[in-house]
DNA sequence: TATTGTTATACTCTATAACTATA
DNA sequence: TATAGTTATAGAGTATAACAATA
């Protein structure tokens, strides 16, 4: 048998850290949803898009990439990928011919729908130590740590 | 001026979940972190390390990698940067000639400790739209988030 | 002049598999 | 047989800087 016994070891300077529990926790979160979604190839990111789009068609490249936080040159890979999968389409805008509006296709739409009732049940699953309320508590939580300036 | 109203956009399936608000939550607090140690170029990882090797003197890579949550493999590397900068030592261990005892340097404990409080005031800074009790209840909920099965 | 999408490039963080030297 | 450290390698995810087309 191993010495298993991590648990003798002293935290204490790390342990009263957001920073570091906010990494344990996302690395746990996401190992999860890529277990849960292996059967979609969808990563967190890509599910990101795809929502976003479907809540807000038409919208551009950077608009999107501005809402969930990358860099407009980041996305472009983002969207070639899902593009070269038909979950996503680039449309030329009529009134920007510089930009893209971009919309699911019906691929993309069902998927969506598939993924989404997993993602689901990868919530549920993550937070199945959490009450209802301090779910919400902790997605509140975030969201001032997140944006610091407002709420 | 630009067309800057991403507020009008719909977060509608993205806004409840854990995943997505643990992503913006870290990606804000490593910002903060990275600009708070420019001076230092000590990234979280390595402030981890640095804390865990100074609270637990002479533990060896592998237990430090379990403690930390990342691969054997990955921490060779951290250490080789560390003992580069002459943070960090690695001491031929004398019950087992395996593996190394790791330990501060003189110099790797005098950064820690200056590092430590710049951490301090960012850790404060990026909860400053938390009461002590609010930032207690994340570290917890945050706990039973990364930690599914135990407390 | 400013913005959109794009390309080229690079850096961080991470993992897997296989090796070597010990245990 | 199993473990500690290592190497080679690869894959996300991200950013910066510069460009052409368009506004």
């Amino acid at each position: 048998m191993k010495n298993n016994s991590p648990n003798s070891l002293s935290f204490e300077p790390l342990d009263k850290l957001i920073g570091y529990h906010l990494r344990r926790a996302q690395s746990a979160v996401f190992s999860d949803f890529r277990l849960a979604m292996s059967d979609d190839q969808i990563t967190p990111g890509q599910y990101g898009v795809l929502s976003l789009i479907e809540a807000n068609k038409g919208l551009n490249q950077t608009t999107l990439s501005k809402a969930i936080g990358i860099e407009r040159s980041t996305m472009v890979a983002v969207i070639d990928l899902l593009e070269k999968r038909n979950l996503v389409a680039r449309h030329k805008s009529p009134t920007d011919k510089r930009s893209y509006a971009l919309d699911l296709t019906n691929a993309g739409k069902k998927l969506l729908k598939k993924v989404t009732d997993k993602v689901d049940r990868h919530e549920k699953n993550i937070s199945t130590n959490l009450t209802e309320t301090e779910t919400k508590t902790l997605i509140s939580l975030l969201k001032r740590v997140a944006a610091p300036e407002a709420d």
